[in-house]
DNA sequence: GTATATCCGGATAACTAATATCCGGATATA
DNA sequence: TATATCCGGATATTAGTTATCCGGATATAC
């Protein structure tokens, strides 16, 4: 089981963009030179994130992309769905209705108890990226990049919006 | 982000398997038979659950597989894990360090704080899944299968065991 | 003692999803 | 008016999943 690479690049650039002033926007080419990351592809991703509202796209010449809503108001949930969809984790194909033991389909409960405990896990999954909104990460941003990376990538982002 | 079906085999097997006495064992073929799935291909997981002595493997004739614990000792981590792999779901290719904002690697905190958090998501979805044993699964099982679909499964393992 | 049925690991094939690029149309700014 | 962007669709490439087969080892049934 293993998330996609978008998915990442998704997260990087949600963060970045809740660095970006309501009236700026940042251009997916940019964003893609900014984090190094294939240009035509990191598109599709942005294009799931304006879908689902959470960034919003502004066409034309010196559009780009920005943040729908307040930092705090994105969770790294959103972000993941948007891009990684929201389905479970666990598809259930319904074993337990195959083979020689079977009965008539309808006799069994709604829900198989193996199923049942997997779609738990993943909802402790959905719930734990519930809990973290793109403003946490921001803060942690000071702690887990150096200073001078922080200053050039302000710097970058400046250049850009003007 | 899908699990891959031999998961959920391995996780029908192992439960099927908690029914069958410390004496038994049961050939592959007949557990692919039992939740019709395809042998060749369902051999492999049981594989990988013997690796991780999760089950006990039987050479020769009239052998076959068991489980290598009480149903109690056995969470639906271990059986995932063996089957999936312990690798985490999201992988962190280090995008902050790359790009025009970059500065010298080894200035940066040890793990990114967007890693971070879908680890710690990565771990609730696990320490969900160590909270459920095989026990926990066999009490479930009167009231997710119908009893006559009990009956014929039962039946059809001791024709097997016989 | 021999034939049979099983586990095991490696090699291989077919299919599906992830990764990546390109293009034409629409939109809005310089 | 020309340019730079977003958008969606079509397509190509690569990697992963699903699936099968075979030969060797092991142990039971006859």
């Amino acid at each position: 089981m293993r998330l996609s690479e978008p998915v990442e690049w998704a997260l990087h650039c949600t963060t970045v963009l809740a660095l970006v002033p309501p009236d700026g926007a940042v251009p997916s080419s940019k964003l893609a030179e900014f984090h190094g990351v294939p240009a035509a592809y990191l598109a599709k991703s942005l294009q799931s994130l304006s879908r689902a509202g959470i960034v919003e796209s502004v066409a034309g010449r010196s559009g780009g992309y920005r943040l729908a809503k307040a930092p705090a108001d994105v969770t790294l949930l959103d972000v993941v769905e948007a891009v990684e969809g929201r389905e479970s984790s666990f598809h259930c194909t319904e074993i337990r209705k195959r083979g020689p033991a079977r009965v008539s389909p309808r006799l069994y409960s709604p829900v198989c108890a193996i199923a049942e405990a997997m779609y738990r896990a993943d909802e402790a999954w959905r719930a734990e990226l519930r809990n973290t909104t793109l403003a946490d990460l921001l803060q942690r941003l000071a702690t887990t990049i150096p200073t001078q990376a922080v200053a050039k990538g302000t710097a970058f982002l400046q250049e850009v919006l003007s």
